[in-house]
DNA sequence: AAGCCGGTGTGATGAAAATCACACGAAATT
DNA sequence: AATTTCGTGTGATTTTCATCACACCGGCTT
């Protein structure tokens, strides 16, 4: 049982596997480092590697020509991406970059389509994420279509409150692991108008903001104003 | 063979089925019909239905509180929706509306769920049809994250060239079957700055405008706007 | 034919948010 | 310690677009 064997049992899409199934995929399959910042996936390239993170953090974005990005999803350990071109082989529909030192578990396009006609069972729980994906991105289509920015900033602190949020005496501590700058292309605003979303939110008594860390002291009242 | 296996045959998931197997989800199958603006799917409502359009055409929306609507797709004859809720459990994601009278194959999620059990490759090709939705959805997020009105109007006129356009001397002619709300609701803007949006695609001279259809006279330049 | 009505263009107004400009503090660099 | 750099708040200005208001047209009903 060698070290990509534990990192691949860790991984939920191979939780089932057997010891031996485990090895295979194992020996096709490599780890690679990146530094903070670095770009894992670049958008419109074309690419047949699959990915899960091990260790670290990678942020999916979109971007246009002037370098304007929007944060579409941020991933943690366990988490996989990197299968949609896979699937269909056309060129990466978004960018992906470690928003911390990541390493990542990699696998060819080969073994993975291997694996999974071998296991029916893996085509299911990556539809499962499919759709997961799927519902996500009809949600932030939803609130880029109809909500204001500070509706939006309601929603990712929501978010955040939800995937990785305290509850304190005074409320829920929501860290923020990102510059402002990051926090407002997770919102699909500008910093400036995300400075001034958060101070409304604040005056309206639904958050504290501190440097590093929200705390929402009115959830119910957050909810509200989605 | 009946009505229902030759309509099952039609729809490429099932495709590659044998005769007995159709026979076999035909008998869980039932066809319904729905009348124009009759809704199949409700967003947030449980449901366990999987549907086949035989038919027709459908729109599948996304509707805030006070009635707007923003329209996620339009699916025409031969393509599935509703198998997001089959998948996971969770309610609806989106509401779906029939734009003409439309005739839908419906399968019941055990017959459903059954099926991908026994038929490895049809989970591929479901997999297959998630990850387009999700490309596409991740330009939907694209675009209204980033470009103007102008542009995505742009860009839809493009996608609906590429989908339902003829070419012609002078130009591709998209037809538009619907009206210009239901443009607007596509574009994700309202229908007054939809025409005013038009209009300027047309003294730019990509575009002529007609009641019933749009001239694209100069693609490039459309492209160069989005 | 008169009248009604849904779909449509168009002007005026206001609100939201992007943009531009700059000041400030904290951390990093030398 | 001095200075550069980066992230950040904040004010002023401008742009885009939603909203409101109304006029118009073609197809309906009666």
């Amino acid at each position: 049982m060698n070290r990509f064997q534990t990192a691949l049992r860790e991984v939920p899409l191979f939780n089932e596997f057997s010891q031996r199934e485990l090895k295979v995929i194992a020996q096709a399959a490599t780890v690679r480092r990146y530094e903070k910042n670095e770009v894992i996936i670049h958008k419109l390239e074309r690419g047949d590697t699959f990915f899960s993170i091990i260790d670290g953090r990678v942020k999916v974005i979109l971007s246009d020509e002037d370098g304007k990005e929007f944060i579409v999803d941020v991933l943690k350990p366990k988490e996989f991406f990197g299968e949609l071109a896979l699937l269909d082989g056309e060129p990466r529909s978004a960018t992906v970059v470690a928003q911390e030192p990541t390493e990542v578990l990699v696998l060819t396009r080969e073994e993975f389509l291997n694996q999974l006609k071998k296991h029916p069972e893996l085509g299911i729980k990556i539809m499962r994420v499919l759709g997961r994906r799927l519902r996500r991105a009809n949600q932030r289509i939803e609130s880029l279509a109809f909500m204001d920015v500070c509706g939006r900033l309601a929603g990712t602190l929501i978010d955040l409150a939800a995937s990785s949020g305290e509850k304190q005496s005074d409320g829920v501590n929501v860290p923020l692991d990102f510059s402002r700058t990051e926090l407002a292309n997770l919102v699909g605003t500008t910093r400036e108008t995300l400075t001034r979303a958060l101070r409304t939110l604040q005056s309206m008594g639904y958050i504290k903001i501190k440097k590093k860390f929200v705390v929402v002291t009115n959830m119910k009242g957050l909810e509200g104003r989605m």
